[in-house]
This record gives structure tokens, C-alpha cells and sequence, in this order.
DNA sequence: TTGCTCCTCACGTCACGTGAGGTGGC
DNA sequence: TTGCTCCTCACGTCACGTGAGGTGGC
């Protein structure tokens, strides 16, 4: 019967000689015969063997399981449950990963957006992810409580150059524009601002807010901390702060 | 200016007081001060920069990376390689947890199928598998070889039974057979089997293996190793053996 | 004074990779 | 005799977890 070396298994399983070598150390692969030098001699029986433990590594089972089912006078009481565990290792896994990739690629948006970019921008990012699920959800429900005022809207301005009915056009468009001087109160009460230069957070004064140019993301306003006017990043703000002018 | 203590700034970010001792000795958090008594004292700055260093963390960013990101003059040079590095590091991982997780549910469903399981039954399972797209993609080919001769043998039929064509169906009967014995010692020649009771992967003689009864995936075959008779496992002949009969 | 927190070693994790320094076997 | 393979330590990986044994601070 042939022997193989440790550089033989190792070769034909596609593993270092360190492999095969650890894998004594560890029990799960004890050569059948040392060679006078004290080498390793591997029989058929042991490359089957390693074909099985290399086969098993490779869906990533702990060296722990494969000893156990080597171990185990019925392994069909063990495998499955020992598949099972490593599905759900597997599993977990797989969502951490998935995890870390949506955050990181959020990251790189962001970071790409963020104007005088420094290591405390990554700050502003963090509070900018974490509620950006929730400002996106403020603005939604705003602007499905808006639909129905701007429909009537429509349908009083139809009513009137139909049916002449003016006053109806005048009472909606008190309405409207209530609706309008609550939903901006609303608003400018759930919002923070980040300055991207001092990385302070901050409430602006509604005057200020209420006119400033601004675009989706950011407005133009006055950084209470570092005085600097520019466009800050807009947050939900998280609970109400004590002082707002 | 209050200090935050190591516990306090542990408590604050969601880690272990041990994790902020490690980012002490890592470099990426030096405590501002230390008291008389040698304890850790952190100022606020200290604190958003743990924090900042959390949230890189969440991303799976390696502490080597911040520890850069902290030390350059112009993060901005570096923050967007540091990530595309992460990302490409991440989806390695997920590409590698989803094939190590394909394995296994895979492995699952075989060891659920395989009679008689031992330890050596995962060598025949990796046989399987390894051979599985091989085995599958050879049986479509054959099916779909068929297809014509088949719709041919029908339509010969109907020819014989509208038109009394009875000569064509004769022909096509005699063409059906031989594509009939062709595909079978095709298909002979390119399965072997596996004795799921002494794992020995065989060709058997081509007579017994084509009466023999046969499921999809197993057929009633004597092993030429441990003389067994039952249903044995088919598998796609990576190479066509020398000796088969 | 008594808990509680924090301190510093220092080992363990997991499956090997990577030398260093020496030797077997063709 | 000369490469080549293999041998055994033993440290390094990565971000902490987990004691042990001692001490600061309210």
C-alpha cells in the first residue's frame, strides 16, 4: 500500500503543508505511520479522510464539529444538528455583512455629499444616518396631510370659475394657508441643523429658517456657534430642545 | 469642562469598558488626562471622537484604518479609499458566506437523502456534489436530443392512423431504437456509482446496470467491492474509465 | 468602612501563515 | 554531495473577552 507525505495530502486536497500539519496537531487527521526520521506517512484511508474534512471546512464547519463527528459512534445523531448550528452561524453572518455593506455604502453617499470634509464630518454623517429613516418619514406624513388641502384646493378653484362659487375658493384658501403656517411650525419644531464647519447642532430661529434658500438636505443659515452663514445639513431632531427662539 | 470616566464613556457609546482600554493601547483614543490615581478621564471632544469611532467600527472599518483616517492631514484624500477597501473586503465575505451557505443547504439536503449515513458517506456526498451540475446538465442534453426523435415518432403516428403511411412509422420506429440504444450507452458511459455501504465508486456491466430498477438519482447495482446488492448512487464519470464492461 | 469602578498584566479566541533553525530522503 | 521536503518551536493575526490580583474614589 503506497504512503503519501504531508506534501502529497496537502497537494492533492489543495491545502499548505502547514494544514496538514495543524491538522494533527488538532486530532482530526493523525497520520497512520511515522517514518523513521519521524515524518508523516498518510495511507488511502487518511487522504479519504482529509477529502472529508476539507470538504466540510469549506461550508466552513469549526474544526471542534468535524472532531465531534469523527468522534461520534452514530454520527447521523449529530450531522444534522451540527448543520444546523453552522447554518445559523452562516446566517448571522451573512447579516452582519449585509449590515455593515448598506451602512458603509451610506457612508460613501454621504461623504461624497458632505461639503469642507474633516474626520468630525463622520460625526455629522453618524447623526445623519441614524435619523435619516425618521426625517424621511416626517416629511412624508407631511406631505399626505398637504395632498388632501391642495385637492380641495383644486376643486374650490374649479367650483369658482364653473359655478361662480368664490367665496368657497376664499374660505379653502384660508384654510390652505393655516394648513401652510402649521405644517411649517411642525416641521421647523422636528428639525435640527448640523453647521458642517464647527459640527455643532442647532436650532435656528424660525424667522431665519422660515425664509433662508435651501435645497433638499440643507439650508442657509447662521451657525449660533462659530457665526459662520452657510448651508447646514438638516436632522431630525430627536426630542424637542429647551431653547428654541 | 465635566470628564467622563472609562465606564462612563463605555456606557455612553454601547461598548465594554475593556473596548475603551483597547482604543487606549490602539492609539485611536488617548485619554486627555489622567488622574492622581492613574484612571482614564475623558473630555467631550473625547467623546465624539469615540463616538465617531463607533460608528466607523459598526461599518467593520479595521482600527488600522481609523487610526489612519485620525492621523492625515486631509482625510478626504484617504476616507474614500479607506471605504471602497471596506467595501471590497465586505463583499468578499458575502460572497464567501453565501457559497459556504449554498454548500451546506446543499450538504443538508443530501445527508437527509443518503441511506445508511456514516462519517464516510460525506466523501460520497462531496462526489455528489461536485458532479452535480455535470450530472444534470448531461441528462438535459440527452432529453433534449430526444425531443425531436419522439415529436417525429408521434407525428409518424398520426400519419399511419390519417394516412395509412404505415412504411413511416416503421422507419421512424427503427430510428427511435437506435437513438434509443445510443443515448443509453452514452449515458452508460458517462455515470458511474457509489456503494453508499463501502463508498467505492464503480461502473457497472452494462447489462445488469440497464434492466436494473433505478430512481432519478440511485439504481439497484452489486458492488464489485463489497458485493452488496442495493440501490447505489449515480454520479457523472468525470473520466471515462478504462475497464468497464 | 463598604461596595463599586477602574487599573494592569496576561492568556484565550480561530485556523492557520510565516519565519527560524535544523534534518531526512532521493 | 546537493537541492528539496519536511520537522518542531514559536510568534503573529484581529478586536476584544475573561479572569486574577490589586487599588482608587464616592
Amino acid at each position: 500500500m503506497s504512503k503519501y507525505t504531508t506534501g502529497e495530502i496537502a497537494k492533492l486536497c489543495g491545502v499548505s503543508v502547514r494544514t496538514v500539519q495543524y491538522y494533527d496537531n488538532r486530532g482530526i487527521l493523525i497520520p497512520s505511520e511515522l517514518s523513521e526520521g519521524g515524518r508523516r506517512l498518510y495511507t488511502e484511508d487518511d487522504l479519504k479522510r482529509m477529502h472529508i474534512i476539507c470538504f466540510l471546512r469549506e461550508a466552513g464547519l469549526p474544526i471542534n464539529s468535524i472532531s465531534a463527528l469523527f468522534a461520534e459512534k452514530n454520527p447521523e445523531n449529530i450531522i444534522s444538528v451540527l448543520l444546523e448550528e453552522q447554518e445559523k452561524s452562516l446566517r448571522g453572518e451573512l447579516c452582519e455583512c449585509q449590515k455593515k455593506l448598506e451602512l458603509l455604502e451610506g457612508i460613501q453617499r454621504e461623504v461624497k455629499e458632505i461639503p469642507n470634509f474633516s474626520v468630525e464630518s463622520i460625526g455629522d454623517i453618524a447623526h445623519i444616518m441614524k435619523q435619516k429613516n425618521k426625517l424621511s418619514g416626517m416629511r412624508w406624513s407631511m406631505i399626505l396631510s398637504g395632498l388632501p388641502v391642495s385637492i380641495l384646493q383644486c376643486v374650490s378653484i374649479v367650483l369658482w370659475i364653473m359655478n361662480g362659487f368664490w367665496w368657497l375658493f376664499v374660505v379653502w384658501a384660508g384654510i390652505a394657508i393655516l394648513w401652510g403656517v402649521w405644517a411649517s411650525v411642525y416641521y421647523f419644531r422636528h428639525v435640527d441643523y448640523i453647521c458642517p464647519e464647527c459640527h455643532t447642532v442647532f436650532k435656528p430661529r424660525f424667522k431665519e429658517s422660515f425664509w433662508a434658500y435651501h435645497t433638499p438636505r440643507m439650508r442657509r443659515l447662521t451657525c449660533p456657534n462659530c457665526g459662520r452663514k452657510g448651508l447646514c445639513i438638516e436632522i431630525y431632531a430627536e426630542k424637542e430642545e429647551k431653547n428654541h427662539g
